[in-house]
DNA sequence: CGAGAAATTATTAATAATTTCTCGGTGCATTAAT
């Protein structure tokens, strides 16, 4: 099998050399097997499927979250020996739509590109199963979990979508996911008994630093100061669309190629900046999150971030974006405590208790299982608060999916403000994990012990000892805070716990004399290891 | 939650100090108006 997977690989694509990774990957996935990768970009994570999809009988479905993402990966497939990939989106004519379902059906086309918008619709379902795919590929599988909860939320029906085509083995791909975002992703697609192939996070190139500020003004000059003089081109990661803006212009008042990225600017645009990004004529981007994915560039040498992320997860991706060529790059964070307020506001929700009440009894007095279409048209509002409703009520036990992605109450009804009631709970639980997110960020930012060791720690790859190439290390606070065995032989990560007052969870990692925990109501909690000890407030399950 | 603009108040009656208001991220698809 591997010699054949080497052999397709080196003819069709012209790679020689396949790591030890890709060629497990692709073996489970001839073999039939649900397969989970995380690995990092750069490391061929789409030859995982372009291979074993041509010793495959029938056509591969790739979903993809962003049209412009598609594009160059068709095209990418379009530059080998392999046979075509096309796509159907909204951002094309309807005729090359046709076109391409034409292509795929008469297997002209192997590979067919579609966001998971496009698998919400009933109509594409259907004309999929007159395809027969054989592989259901979900590129970038961390936006079921970051997106799909919330802001695209078709994302959580491709589980669904997966079952009505009869279950092709699915691949799910990303560079980014944390364990329990992991196991989100294998529960919301629904994948059986998944493989999983889980490659380094280290990124030993990286240079990680944090630099403190107590004030605005100060932050800023420090960003644009460290920018001019920093080694380029570089990404420069803002919080707000107004500050990409404001510092694009002030460096390039310092005479910084530079341009600012973010949704609001119009399509063209976008596609220059990230043009002349690539070809090495701006030096600089400044950029909200909407940048980056997708960005394989080598030469990155920086990655600053003018202000945290919510997450160490988006943290991890962002800065992963530099070094790609594995020479030295920079990932510094200029931080300022006041900052995380922003990432509060903008990751807190709302509790629409009004749709969750609506959406619950349309199910109920629907005539058999619903799917979100009928809800939709029941309730009237918008497909997104139907989803999101949908999803909570999932969550809190009280609908229960088909087979067919209709939902239907579950074995017993707890009557409509029972209902509401637990998917407050759900709701709030949710809440909390998201602020402790940003805690975690906060904690990386302020730690005094090994930045690398924390980061690799939080993704469930402990180190041995301080990395010798960070901040922390640099400046010899990280080997006065060493986790001591102790605490390790205690509650190594992953171990199960119970706490006298917060209940069950999941240990992350240790640092220092601290050990964190993934509590399965209150998110992630940093514990004091000696007030654990003397308060006996751990368990193990 | 915090920043910055706008509005209001107080007294240096034209400007400074204070309070109130507004805004803040990520993309697809679809539709209506040019």
């Amino acid at each position: 099998m591997r010699d054949r997977l080497r052999r397709t690989a080196e003819e069709t694509f012209g790679w020689s050399d396949l790591s030890p990774e890709q060629l497990a990957a692709m073996e489970h996935l001839l073999d039939g097997r649900d397969t989970l990768v995380v690995m990092p970009t750069g490391a061929g994570k789409s030859a995982i499927y372009q291979v074993p999809a041509l010793l495959l009988p029938g056509p591969t479905v790739v979903v993809s979250p962003l049209i412009a993402l598609q594009h160059d990966q068709a095209a990418q497939i379009g530059d080998s020996e392999a046979p075509d990939a096309v796509a159907v989106n909204s951002a094309q004519r309807r005729t090359d739509s046709e076109r391409s379902w034409a292509a795929v059906g008469s297997g002209d086309a192997e590979y067919l590109f579609l966001a998971p918008e496009q698998l919400a619709k009933d109509e594409v379902v259907a004309e999929l199963r007159q395809v027969g795919p054989t592989l259901f590929v979900v590129d970038e599988a961390h936006c079921i979990s970051v997106w799909g909860h919330d802001f695209r939320p078709d994302y959580l029906r491709l589980g669904h979508v997966v079952e009505q085509l009869g279950h092709p083995r699915v691949l799910a791909l990303t560079a980014t996911a944390s364990q329990p975002v992991r196991d989100d992703i294998v529960d919301r697609l629904g994948m059986r008994d998944p493989a999983r192939v889980v490659a380094g996070f280290d990124r030993p190139e990286l240079y990680l630093e944090v630099r403190r500020f107590a004030d605005d003004d100060s932050k800023r000059a420090a960003v644009v100061d460290w920018t001019v003089a920093a080694d380029k081109p570089g990404l420069v990661y803002a919080a707000s669309r107004r500050d990409t803006e404001r510092y694009a212009a002030e460096l390039a008042a310092r005479g910084i190629r530079a341009a600012a990225f973010h949704a609001g600017i119009d399509r063209a645009e976008k596609a220059r900046v990230h043009e002349r990004f690539l070809a090495d004529e701006l030096d600089v981007v400044v950029a909200t999150s909407a940048f980056g994915m997708g960005i394989d560039k080598p030469n990155v040498r920086f990655v600053a971030h003018a202000s945290a992320p919510e997450s160490l997860d988006s943290y991890y991706q962002q800065i992963g974006r530099a070094g790609r060529d594995e020479r030295r790059a920079d990932a510094v964070l200029f931080y300022r405590p006041q900052d995380l307020g922003l990432q509060r506001f903008l990751t807190a929700r709302r509790f629409d208790a009004d749709s969750v009440r609506e959406v619950a009894e349309a199910v109920r007095d629907h005539e058999g299982p619903a799917s979100p279409q009928d809800v939709d048209r029941e309730v009237g509002h918008s497909h997104r608060r139907t989803m999101r409703s949908l999803d909570l009520l999932y969550d809190a036990d009280v609908l229960r999916p088909t087979a067919e992605g209709r939902f239907d109450l579950g074995r017993e009804d707890p009557g409509t403000e029972e209902a509401v009631d637990r998917v407050a709970g759900e709701f709030e639980r949710r809440e909390r994990l998201g602020r402790s997110r940003i805690e975690i960020m906060r904690h990386y930012a302020e730690t005094r012990s090994c930045r690398r060791r924390y980061l690799l720690g939080y993704f469930g790859e402990p180190l041995e000892r301080p990395c010798g190439f960070c901040d922390t290390c640099a400046a010899g606070t990280a080997q006065e805070h060493t986790t001591s065995a102790a605490t390790d032989a205690e509650f190594p990560a992953d171990t199960r716990v119970r706490h006298r007052e917060w209940g069950s969870g999941t240990v992350v990692y240790h640092e220092d004399d601290r050990l964190t925990v993934l509590f399965d109501d209150l998110g992630y909690r940093t514990l004091s290891m000696p007030a654990v000890r003397r308060g006996r407030l751990l368990t193990r399950e």
